[in-house]
DNA sequence: ACTTGATAGTTACCTTAGCTAACTAATAAT
DNA sequence: ATTATTAGTTAGCTAAGGTAACTATCAAGT
């Protein structure tokens, strides 16, 4: 009894099958990779927040809820409680004093960087794992894969 | 003050930067598919379950919880939600009556995989942008990326 | 100078998601 | 039989999500 996935792929359109398998892929990765961040010490939801303000510099509190896929208040919720534990720090904007800017501390950043390095410490040692040649394939389709995804490097 | 990722990647071991650039790309590729599961009506956790489900056949609740990486009465919270709604449906083994399964119903299943087929139309319609050559780039490194995800085909 | 309206966050309140600890029921071991 | 182990559930907590309603600030109009 075969699992749904394992289907006759090569009656489906090329692209569609494509597309099938890198999702797939990217979410078992990820599942995969998630198990590292139980040393953090925070949970996802505060962990991809942070990530966000790490990375996303100083933030206001929408744009951060956007960018999470959520709602104000949950957010509002969310940076209460990194804050604190002083993870990030608030700031108002000087002229336009309705909007609140979050950025990460010393020790948001550093424990961000922490749990970061070692979910890719994994993945190291998966690559490492490989013959050279299949790394270096991957190479080559990487910024490929970064442009789909959106990780805007340049932006 | 250049953003952390920006930083010279030149100076990293090759399978560390790809490694990074690797995980960067699946969380911003993910991010952005999981837009179109609102449309499904159903939170994140819950769609995450009814997935392991619908793929992984009928499935015990202890093993659904590794496999979500989740405490087993987590697992008995959402499972008795996803009843609720008849999305799936429990069955005792005969053999050791301790253990329950859990199996997909014909609705459940239904509704896992129109929102895994809006997903991947979103994710085609990326693919279908890009310039043939690297569509075809991106199917050759497919097999490595499942390779390293643990994308099980054959277990 | 006041309304009026729009915008950024927060508060209140509810449900769901996660945990640990303690429990029930069934099986396995001695 | 008794004891120990295993699978799930229940109880009770905190965090994460939502909507609705609120405060505070800013932007226009008159």
């Amino acid at each position: 009894m075969p699992p749904a996935s394992t289907r006759p792929r090569a009656t489906r359109a090329p692209t569609a099958d494509l597309a099938d398998r890198l999702h797939s892929a990217a979410l078992h990765l990820l599942r995969r990779l998630r198990r590292e961040d139980d040393a953090s010490g925070l949970p996802a939801p505060q962990l991809s927040a942070l990530s966000v303000i790490v990375f996303g510099g100083p933030i206001t509190l929408g744009d951060l809820a956007r960018a999470e896929q959520v709602r104000p208040p949950t957010i509002s919720k969310v940076i209460a409680i990194l804050e604190a534990q002083s993870l990030v720090e608030r700031e108002v904007d000087a002229g336009d004093r309705r909007v609140t800017r979050v950025r990460a501390t010393a020790r948001g950043t550093k424990l961000l960087h922490d749990g970061r390095q070692r979910r890719v410490a994994a993945l190291v040692a998966s690559l490492s794992a490989l013959p050279a040649r299949d790394r270096a394939l991957l190479a080559r389709a990487l910024p490929v894969l970064e442009r789909i995804s959106g990780t805007s490097r340049g932006k």
